[in-house]
DNA sequence: ACCTGAACACCGTTCAAGT
DNA sequence: ACCTGAACACCGTTCAAGT
């Protein structure tokens, strides 16, 4: 059975698929080459080396991103609506926020949201330094949580058990607040209170 | 010229001061032999593998981490300092963040903060659910900033220049925003205003 | 109890050699 | 033009052997 020819298309492919299961760390050249079926000399030729291949893949992703549509009617809807895609799209790629980081791509890759916020901005009324600073503050915000979510979600299980850290004075004093915090997060919920309680406000002064 | 005997306490200084400047991937344990002066093995004699070595590290970095004192005469003053006192205490240990989660210890890191916005919280007036939803927002807030500063600062030169992003239609509508997009992110006035504003909305519903 | 070097399996990368 | 295995320097780890 012939092989299908090793292309730098197939190379990348596969490199992603490894890299989007168990991150970058996970994608050593012999196991590509193992998945692909070839010899590991063999990708060299083809990308060059382990940190271009990385570099050629985070560009392609960075590439094909969607776009971001604003959705809802008021200003802050609509920046909230921003926030939610920019999330989905960071969310669908876990290590890509780190990947281009380390490869001074991070403005390249937020244009795309930050354009859809200085419109939404600029549709609330907002000009100059201070519409700046809601942008990026909304940037900053959203990328922060998907980072926290993220780290949350790849730990093991914790240890004590949340439940023992709160079983202090605090539990009697208000019994709903320990439960709560002892409990997991709803970081869907929580994520769309923190977003909107930061646009509020920064929209209001 | 003898040389202090090999121990424990030792070992973790030499990899807590690798580990601060370079992150967990720099510490390889011949690297770590090298700087003792001793042979690799002799480190096995003392922590077990690198993996439990890392463990002891966090642990006690976790341990070592000092108490967090509201100051300021508003709810929203005090939490906002511990919001502070919490993103010093981060950035103090870039690396932590991450190997507290991949080991399972966020609650435990966090419990002093935690412990000390359920305070104020209180003081402000609010109770149970919604109380506990304003810590985890403040929470992760900070945390998810501090994330990002990290990957900020670790970056290097940003590639296209940030100018040339913005060098549209939008420098012409509104220049003054288009210059302050493609300058630098004044962090510090950033992680203010936004945990301001956060805490702000959070407390008046 | 503490330290050592040899040895093993893994890794990225280079290079001369094949077709 | 494309692919290969051998070889090198690095890594974590084990183990038998030393004192």
């Amino acid at each position: 059975m012939t092989r299908t020819a090793l292309t730098r298309d197939a190379i990348l492919d596969s490199a992603a698929h490894l890299v989007k299961q168990h991150g970058p760390d996970a994608l050593t050249m012999r196991k590509l080459a193992a998945e692909l079926g070839t010899a590991v000399t063999s990708i060299y030729w083809h990308v060059g080396n382990r940190e271009s291949l990385l570099d050629a893949l985070v560009e392609r992703t960075v590439a094909d991103l969607g776009v971001i549509r604003p959705t809802g009617r008021t200003p802050a809807q609509r920046i909230a609506s921003v926030a939610r895609a920019l999330r989905r799209q960071l969310r669908e790629h876990p290590h890509l926020v780190a990947m281009v980081h380390e490869r001074g791509l991070t403005e390249r890759m937020f244009l795309p949201a930050q354009q859809a916020l200085v419109h939404e901005v600029h549709a609330a009324g907002l000009r100059g330094t201070h519409a700046a600073e809601v942008v990026r503050a909304v940037q900053f915000q959203v990328v922060g949580f998907v980072l926290v979510e993220r780290n949350r979600e790849r730990a093991p299980v914790q240890q004590p058990a949340e439940e023992e850290l709160w079983d202090t004075e605090t539990a009697e004093d208000d019994p709903g607040l320990a439960r709560a915090l002892a409990g997991p997060v709803d970081q869907e919920k929580l994520f769309a209170l923190s977003v909107r309680a930061l646009v509020e406000a920064l929209l209001a002064r």
